[in-house]
DNA sequence: GTTGAGATCGAACGCTCGTTCGACACCATT
DNA sequence: AATGGTGTCGAACGAGCGTTCGATCTCAAC
């Protein structure tokens, strides 16, 4: 038989609880409708998990660190600044799009947490922030000078890509190959004035 | 004495409202946080409003008005289309930054509402984007090609802008027009490759 | 077949929520 | 002095909330 390890149980009942926060908002939400939604009793949940704010705060903790992570991996050995710039913005598009109910719970619910969980997670945001910037610099040095403030442009950026939670289907007749390209081309051309050029590197290679 | 209207005391606690449900947010907010916000009674805040529905309905419509008011009549008389983007945008941003409570509700909480109250919202939103769309098909009319799809880059522009509430300070070393003037540039650089040129219209005139 | 740890659950606790209701204060008009 | 509409309020209602607890079930190990 398939036996369920506890951390499998673990996640799945994440998987759901980000379904439901995502459709209903985290504090509209009730343990009972996460506890039927995962199909579990009330106090079954309370066995996986100490406290519904717990509950967000792995589901937020993870996410990003996917996120994270995966910038670490479409950015390693590349060393063009607009090349980075691309591979950091399709990971992110990529990973949003592929995880739209998490991804929306993360950039929706940023302000649900508190104490040490905020703080966590806080700081896993500023490290991100801090490695976009680090782009923007690397960019500007390149292909230099900025067309506006660095700080604004990071945040308009995230501002572009984060708010897609608000209108985006992806299964739509906007594919997430059009969306990645389009705001790559708007932020490049905005950000720094290079001209279409798609052609700079074709995806990130799976090593 | 100064004697004090009906609609000006609603209008008092849909301001001191706003305020609470910028900072808490409005699920997590209670009737009687507002009523202590607003210096009244728990029982007296119903004499002025039905529901706590309504307290959010009211803001967003009267805030949404606003904004729509203060679009058409910086669009008024302009036809240039890079001029009437810009005024598009400074409208936008320099209301949402003058009002940063109230847009963050208006942003934040767009899924808060339901039935007859969110359907009126939307209508609005339909009508603003719509204007917004119609501004970029005639950019494209006479700056050429886009360099990006016309409704991802209307939700992009709307996602820079609406972003700011989760990082914006109006107080802060980032004035309203330095703002202003970087996403103005960011978005008609990267969507028509517009080279930076500020000096199409100065600001919008008061008639 | 007994054991015991892991997993599950129904039922309840104390609390807060949105909303309602009847009573009272104010005050310009009779 | 009596009236009645306008504004205000304390107190309560029923419902739902997050969380806890003790009891039960399951099943591999002995």
């Amino acid at each position: 038989m398939a036996s369920i390890t506890r951390d499998q149980k673990l996640d799945a009942l994440l998987a759901a609880a980000a379904q439901v926060f995502a459709a209903r908002g985290y504090h509209q939400t009730s343990m009972r409708d996460l506890a039927r939604a995962a199909d579990v009793s009330l106090a079954s949940l309370y066995y996986y998990v100490e406290s519904k704010a717990q509950l967000l705060y792995l589901i937020q903790s993870r996410q990003f660190d996917a996120v994270i992570a995966g910038m670490h991996e479409a950015l390693a050995g590349v060393t063009d600044p607009v090349a980075r710039l691309s591979r950091f913005i399709d990971n992110h598009l990529d990973y949003f799009a592929s995880h739209m109910a998490e991804m929306k719970v993360l950039s929706h619910e940023a302000e649900a947490l508190s104490g040490d969980f905020l703080h966590d997670v806080n700081e896993k945001k500023r490290a991100y922030t801090r490695a976009l910037m680090d782009i923007l610099a690397d960019l500007e040095r390149s292909h230099g000078p900025a067309h506006a403030n660095r700080r604004v442009a990071a945040y308009a950026l995230f501002g572009m890509m984060n708010w897609i939670y608000t209108w985006y289907d992806p299964l739509g007749d906007v594919g997430v190959e059009l969306l990645s390209q389009n705001i790559r081309r708007l932020f490049l051309g905005g950000y720094v004035g290079l001209p279409v050029a798609d052609a700079v590197l074709p995806r990130a290679s799976a090593g």
